[in-house]
DNA sequence: CGAGCCGTTGAGGGGATTCAAGCTCAGTGG
DNA sequence: CCACTGAGCTTGAATCCCCTCAACGGCTCG
């Protein structure tokens, strides 16, 4: 919470306080902006939150707006000709998504939230607005691309290689990165984790369970789950040594 | 080959005259300049070729230079802790590579010529100049952000998802969108597929073997292949029939 | 002409899928 | 209160696809 002088609290739209106190607003999109800027837009930004499973947005529709995740995780689904869908990313805090709406494209993939989200809604006409004067908005947004390309890049070369044990550790890496403050992961459905790595229901169960009994991984109650860090590194490091 | 006015001619600089000639200059990144900013810009453009499987640039190496690409395909590779490498997207004419160089930041990939290609080298500073004078260019560049996004997420769902011989058909669309005047596809060696594909040489092999009998594709000398598109697509729907 | 690279094919084994059954657990209604 | 149900998870057994190991042929090049 930063400290705002007492006597423009008031004078300040609550949605604007909210974002000049926002904790990921440093490392999401309207970081570069100052409070004078973030005082004109804050009208605009709606905040929302959505439980999990819930869809953000569907692919193809068109986009209006850009989402910043402030809180949750969300995943990027599309679904093949065959018919069965695959989980080509994920995006956590801090993360921009939906970034197609700003070329006036539909959206590319379905966002659909794992765990409970939170969110803010930023219309394609702010962003727009905001980066015709040449602020460093642009490359603000170029950096978002780009590191959304990187995340996409890396979930080929990581997690759509090698064996089903192999993938499975590079995804509790990852998931490792997005822990909640008491140490515990979104243990994502299996099924889910079959949408991820390409492998069946039955083989993730099974996967699970190797890991369970090698001491990696402790399951909790609602979809979560601890890591032992030490552990998964070990198992990692035992499979690349093949 | 655009209508210059003969006046003109003498007087410009030959490669700002090999730009404004472009053929791919109205799907590549420059399409939205005119001719004057052409003029002011080309003598900091070089045109290079280079030949197949040299790279063009190496990871983590300080990007001082974005790539369009006039004729050919590029390849960008990543190697896992694990020590082999993945093929994790292509790209080819009409496409702009090495865009994290406009961040100041390190190449993510490295990129390999898959054939011999034609590239134009464009300096950092001089994009970066561009982009201050609030043209079109932002935009574009955003516009190929996304596009190396959507290849990459589709690269997951479709050539990452499957059986070996699924993935293999896969490809085999996607090389023949690349295909030459006269109907013929760079056909990789078994090796690069295996890198494309996961999977190894042998099983590589044996599909290629298999699409061959099928008469799907029909090997031509020097890497290069014929398709029958129709074949190719009924091979397609069978299996996602399955 | 031998060396080496690339592609092909075969045989055998292993890992993932498929098919199937049983389990836990939350929600529902008798 | 407890049987009933269905969704999600787990485990087993059989099958199959792909990997591994191996051998061989065509080709280029020193």
């Amino acid at each position: 919470m930063q400290a705002i002088p007492i006597y423009r609290q008031e004078a300040r739209h609550p949605q604007a306080q909210a974002c000049a106190a926002c904790e990921v607003r440093s490392s999401a999109l309207f970081g570069a902006l100052d409070e004078e800027a973030l005082d004109r837009i804050h009208t605009h930004i709606a905040s929302l939150t959505l439980a999990a499973d819930t869809t953000v947005y569907d692919r193809g529709t068109a986009g209006l707006a850009v989402f910043t995740i402030r809180e949750g995780l969300v995943r990027f689904e599309r679904t093949n000709e065959r018919g069965d869908r695959r989980i080509v990313r994920i995006a956590g805090r801090g993360d921009l998504i939906g970034q197609e709406a700003l070329l006036q494209r539909p959206y590319s993939d379905e966002a659909v939230a794992c765990t409970e989200v939170q969110l803010c809604r930023i219309p394609r006409a702010l962003v727009d607005q905001l980066a015709q004067g040449r602020d460093a908005l642009p490359r603000e947004l170029m950096l978002r691309w780009q590191m959304a390309l990187d995340a996409s890049e890396a979930w080929v070369s990581d997690l759509s290689t090698g064996s089903a044990r192999r993938r499975l550790l590079q995804l509790l890496v990852r998931l490792s990165a997005h822990a909640d403050s008491s140490g515990l992961i979104w243990l994502p459905r299996r099924d889910e984790i079959g949408a991820m790595l390409d492998m069946t229901v039955e083989t993730a169960s099974r996967q699970i369970s190797a890991l369970r009994r090698d001491g990696v991984i402790e399951l909790a109650p609602s979809r979560s789950a601890r890591l032992d860090a030490a552990a998964l590194q070990r198992a990692l490091s035992a499979e690349d040594a093949t």
